[in-house]
DNA sequence: TTGCTCCTCACGTCACGTGAGGTGGC
DNA sequence: TTGCTCCTCACGTCACGTGAGGTGGC
């Protein structure tokens, strides 16, 4: 018979360790003094906490221990606990590469840029939405800015006569599309476009006739590389380069056009007070 | 400015974590009403929101990200948190991967045995200890038994001649190691002993001169494999067996003689009640 | 008698999730 | 008025670690 401290030291266990073992009845000393309460186990207990500690290294809960040592488990039964358990691990270990990689990623930045970068990239999936748009080739970047403006009041207007109305915030309001698959600063294929409550069928047909806007359902994704910038619209193009070298540092690759949601409405806008979500369509390659 | 739910779905956050970061102050809302406690947040605290979902992402702790926030952390600063965070992160790649070999070794066992193992193997550290001993080539397995009865009386005998004695229980007392590198049925090479208290310099010095028996230090080992059987003598060539298929299975090499331990005495011997602990110096392979 | 060991609460951990019980807003 | 949303506690989580305050053993 063995003191705690002893047995302690036998099996290389903390005595705390022991009397919550005791208390929640998965390891019970053999013997307690009635007078002092103090713990008596012996020897022969050994092969038991060792197992105890064996299955604590697998994985597995105090809980799911208790039912697998007491539980009277068959070798079925025992095998299907380990293979969940095995399908867990396997997660684990993908998601401890992942943060790893994260990590790692986030470094090499700084030793290229010299600077953490300002801007945060997330993973998410986004629902599908309804919008009105219209595309063209805008000839230069930098008309993109006044070509927004004009287009998207004009969208808008065209939309709410057909009884289609733009969301209002927080719902994202303006939302452009750039489908070109590469960074490009003449001849930019974009989709100027608003977001709308789901319309009518009947709306839909009587725009799709008459208008040279289109109405269409973007379809949900599951997987979008998202990042967020506040400010002038200039900001933009550093948010996409952060966000392109994100997705190649992360071993993702891009699987449908760019969107732009603008997360604040017209008056922000002028104030170049902008809150704008980017977010690009991704699988892990 | 949002009500919470709508900050909740724009930023797909749960609004308890919400109420969560305002309580520890890592995410105020811009305005409360005074009358009614409702939290106002505004679109454009949207980066903060994703800078701390970004580096909560990475594996740092709430608090970790308060200081990396607000800190107004420099670069350098920076950098070094990331590397920290990085080793961190290795090492729970490393860990997870270990579990999961674990768990695969075991379904591996059970598939190919067709019932779990009823030996568990640890790894843990173990201290030096002190030995008397005699080492001999045993001609048979059987005779193992009867040789290591009359050895160890005998050498007990003796070593208590020159002062040098047995630890009690629960220190183990007897202990025989196998020096040869595998599994032989005849001419073992094998060293029966007993743990003994550190005998003082004189003690060592006689004995050394005038006995056939020997006292060492059985150096401390930082890994080994162990495990813990406990009934007849017989029972120990399965926990050796499965002890050498667990190394085998989890990609560690020996690196030392197999150490057979008994942690119960004589009376337990006979009765076929041993609590034996084998232990096998490893390294990862 | 003096340390040493053991005991039993009780509280803290980390980042929320989940009610209970109550009030404001439309 | 009726749901709906929001609020504030308070408690639970998981496996212990860490005192505080007290007693038994040699």
């Amino acid at each position: 018979m063995l003191k705690i401290s002893d047995f302690s030291r036998l099996a290389r266990v903390p005595t705390a360790t022991l009397r919550y073992y005791d208390q929640i009845g998965l390891l019970r000393p053999i013997e307690i003094d009635r007078f002092t309460d103090y713990r008596y186990y012996a020897v022969d207990q050994l092969p038991r906490l060792n197992r105890i500690l064996a299955l604590k290294d697998l994985g597995f809960t105090l809980e799911q221990i208790a039912r697998l040592i007491d539980g009277k488990i068959d070798t079925a039964e025992m095998r299907g606990m380990l293979v969940l358990r095995q399908l867990d691990a396997q997660r684990e270990v993908v998601e401890s590469q992942t943060r790893l990689s994260r990590v790692a990623a986030r470094l090499a930045e700084i030793e290229q840029e010299g600077a953490p970068s300002p801007y945060d990239i997330l993973l998410k999936p986004v629902d599908a939405l309804w919008i009105v748009s219209t595309r063209r080739f805008v000839e230069h970047i930098d008309m993109i800015g006044t070509f927004c403006e004009t287009m998207h009041s004009s969208i808008q207007q065209q939309a709410r006569q057909f009884g289609i109305f733009s969301l209002e915030p927080p719902a994202p309001g303006l939302l452009n599309l750039y489908h070109a698959d590469e960074y490009q600063e003449t001849d930019i294929d974009m989709e100027v476009g608003a977001v709308v409550a789901p319309p009518k069928p009947s709306s839909i047909q009587r725009l799709s006739g008459a208008s040279n806007i289109t109405v269409r359902e973007l379809p949900a994704v599951p997987l979008v590389a998202s990042g967020v910038f506040r400010g002038a619209m200039e900001t933009m193009t550093g948010l996409v380069r952060a966000l392109l070298i994100w997705i190649s540092a992360n071993n993702y690759s891009p699987i449908g056009p760019l969107r732009e949601l603008h997360l604040t409405d017209e008056s922000a806008r002028q104030l170049g007070q902008n809150v704008v979500e980017i977010q690009l369509p991704v699988m892990s390659a």
